[in-house]
RNA sequence: GCGCCCGUAGCUCAGCUGGAUAGAGCGUUGCCCUCCGAAGGCAAAGGUCAGAGGUUCGAAUCCUCUCGGGCGCGCCA
């Protein structure tokens, strides 16, 4: 949807703004036969330069193009130079190290930068990138056999936050839990719950290894005695699995969204493993299918596994798909010995339906243990897709319970394993979301409980949410200069754009946040295009360190720069528009980990 | 044995898909509150980017090998 038109004002943001002009001076130099026509641009970046001393931006263009153009960088570096420095919004133009290009802005630049994003308020740094294009995002997909526990809410963290980046970045996004609701595990949970419902009428019951034995299954014997009294007990096993399977089921599916519901995770698809075989259409069999219309399928043996001795070993034959023609390094069986398929078999099916369903774009969200099914899966949707869908998985790796350095131990097996919804009880929603968020997915997490409620710098969750809370009592303060200044949020923005003379902004620490603010557009669309929303976590942190250096600097060493100049309404106004920016972005950029916000910090 | 992930300051981690003199926080040392919130800030010290080759204008980043740690390895999901 992007318009080609009128060169530069229709760029989204600033950084693609300063690329289109770069991209210019190269189609100026082709004009002038100094690089052949239509070269290819597509590696030229403009970048922030990690040394400030080297200018607001930096371009490798000449360094990249120098090979095509058949010209030495330097050389090539100073030919654009010279088309560079005869535009409007750029002051100064540079030529260093090997053949960098680094650009100085006109500091209207960053003035106007901070107007749109004044402008354009909790849209600031939303995006087209994503051309409406359809993504499905899978994640948290617990099985339902008891409520979350604390190792699954780093995946719905990050599964819905990698969610709000990618709608934020204009794509189409559906958010998507596979409920396994029927694997033999599932069988193991209703027998479990047959038990408490015995216990329910009165029996005493002991609970055999390998049954669930959490007292969380007591309220499904509980509703299953005042729904069926003593029905069941006569009836085989086969009579009444199925009965006391999807009451539990439901049951636990119910404490799990309510476990979610506590972290703000939803969904816009809940998608049962067992519909897809259930009912007269058999999913699994049509993709099976659909794959051996392929030549993707063949009845034949395996090798054993290499590694950990597989006791009951039977060589035989079976329905394999070669997904060793799509990367994996053994082809994988559909079928088990019993004639079932394999959970392998219903995920190909699964994940088809995902293609069915439109979705061009796949990403999952696993734990690390399911590390070694990724191959497999990637090869089954290139085979199941004909190469026209995509999947990303992402793995996210364990997080360790601390609490001030010591490990709390957890145990699913055991029954007393630490649930989701303790800890979120203990510290609070949004400090489980930011801490899960403030390291790559694929890093191990440690995770300390008193760490992640103490009010200092320490603390990454304290510390953004404080700048926002700082900059929103700057306005409450400010009543008294500002007597026009409306108190209502949404009305302040507009006043700030009429009365605020951004050109009084020039001191080097304002400069400064001016250019964070107009980096987050471009921090949005690299942390989607990435599928890293720790990116968003980090650039806040910065973004908010920045926020507090220069409130500090107004408060103590030089107050002149305070946000707040008694009887300097004008002066106030300008800053409070950067403040304004500040906590725009700073809101945005929370909204998108799922964190609040705060007016204040109590 | 094979596959995947990881190895960056004493500790915990970033490093913007290959850019310039590798950055934060904690810890250590030394500073700054009659102040819009010190619940904050400034500064110093601290590095063989696990190691060795290779690719190129340029490598923490890409390739190969070695070492070290984690996860996984028909008929569990």
């Amino acid at each position: 949807m992007t318009t080609q038109s009128s060169a530069a004002s229709s760029a989204p943001h600033l950084y693609a703004d300063v690329l289109d002009r770069v991209n210019a001076a190269v189609r100026a130099l082709a004009a002038d036969g100094v690089v052949p026509a239509g070269i290819d641009t597509a590696r030229v970046v403009v970048e922030p330069p990690r040394d400030t001393a080297h200018g607001d931006m930096a371009t490798n263009a000449a360094m990249v193009l120098a090979k095509d153009a058949g010209r030495k960088p330097r050389e090539l570096a100073d030919a654009l130079a010279g088309k560079l420095r005869a535009d409007p919004l750029i002051a100064k133009v540079e030529v260093a190290g090997p053949g960098f290009i680094n650009l100085t802005l006109q500091p209207v630049a960053w003035t106007a930068a901070l107007a749109a994003a004044i402008r354009a308020g909790d849209r600031y740094g939303a995006s087209d990138v994503g051309q409406g294009e359809t993504v499905n995002v899978e994640y948290v997909s617990a099985n339902p056999t008891g409520p979350m526990h604390v190792g699954h809410c780093r995946g719905a963290v990050f599964g819905d936050a990698l969610a709000n980046l990618l709608a934020f970045a204009g794509f189409a996004v559906a958010r998507e839990y596979y409920i396994n609701d029927a694997g033999a595990q599932v069988d193991v949970l209703a027998r479990s719950a047959f038990l408490r419902y015995r216990e329910a009428l009165g029996e005493a019951i002991t609970i055999p290894e390998g049954l669930y034995p959490g007292d969380y299954l007591k309220p499904v014997g509980l509703a299953l005695a005042a729904e069926h009294g003593r029905a069941l007990l006569s009836q085989s096993e086969a009579e009444w699995l199925p009965v006391v399977r999807v009451v539990a089921v439901t049951m636990m599916m119910a404490a799990i969204r309510e476990d979610l519901q506590a972290l703000n995770v939803t969904f816009d698809v809940y998608f049962s493993e067992r519909s897809l075989i259930a009912g007269a259409a058999d999913q699994v069999a049509a993709a099976i299918d659909v794959l051996r219309t392929a030549g993707h399928i063949y009845q034949g043996r395996l090798p054993p596994p290499k590694g950990a001795p597989v006791e009951d070993w039977e060589d035989r034959e079976q329905t394999l798909f070669r997904a060793t023609e799509f990367g994996d390094d053994v082809d994988r069986p559909l079928k088990k010995s019993d004639g079932t398929y394999t959970y392998f078999a219903s995920d190909i099916a699964y994940h088809k339906s995902k293609f069915d369903r439109g979705f061009s774009h796949m990403i999952d969200v696993w734990g690390a243990d399911h590390g070694g099914y990724v191959k497999r899966m990637k090869a089954a949707v290139a085979a199941i897709s004909g190469g026209r869908a995509d999947l990303d998985v992402k793995i996210v790796q364990l997080v360790k319970l601390m609490r001030a350095g010591e490990p709390v131990k957890m145990s699913k097996r055991s029954g007393d394993f630490v649930t989701l919804r303790e800890v979120v009880d203990e510290v609070g929603r949004d400090a489980v979301r930011f801490m899960m968020l403030y390291r790559k997915n694929d890093a191990v997490l440690d995770f300390d409980l008193a760490r992640v409620i103490e009010m200092s710098r320490d603390n990454p969750v304290f510390y953004v949410q404080y700048g926002h809370a700082r900059g929103q009592s700057a306005f409450r303060n400010a009543a008294s200069e500002l007597p026009g200044l409306p108190a209502v949020r949404a009305a302040r923005a507009p006043w700030l754009l009429d009365h605020a003379r951004l050109e009084l902004l020039t001191d080097p620490g304002e400069i400064a946040l001016m250019r964070r603010i107009a980096g987050y557009p471009r921090a949005v669309e690299a942390a989607a295009l990435a599928h890293e929303p720790h990116r968003i976590a980090f650039y806040l942190y910065e973004l908010a360190s920045e926020f507090h250096a220069q409130w500090t600097r107004g408060a103590k060493e030089a107050p002149y720069l305070r946000f707040i100049i008694q009887n300097d309404p004008t002066m106030t106004a300008a800053r409070l528009a950067l403040v304004e920016g500040v906590v725009t972005v700073l809101s945005s950029g929370l909204a998108l980990l799922g964190v609040s916000a705060p007016e204040e910090m109590r």
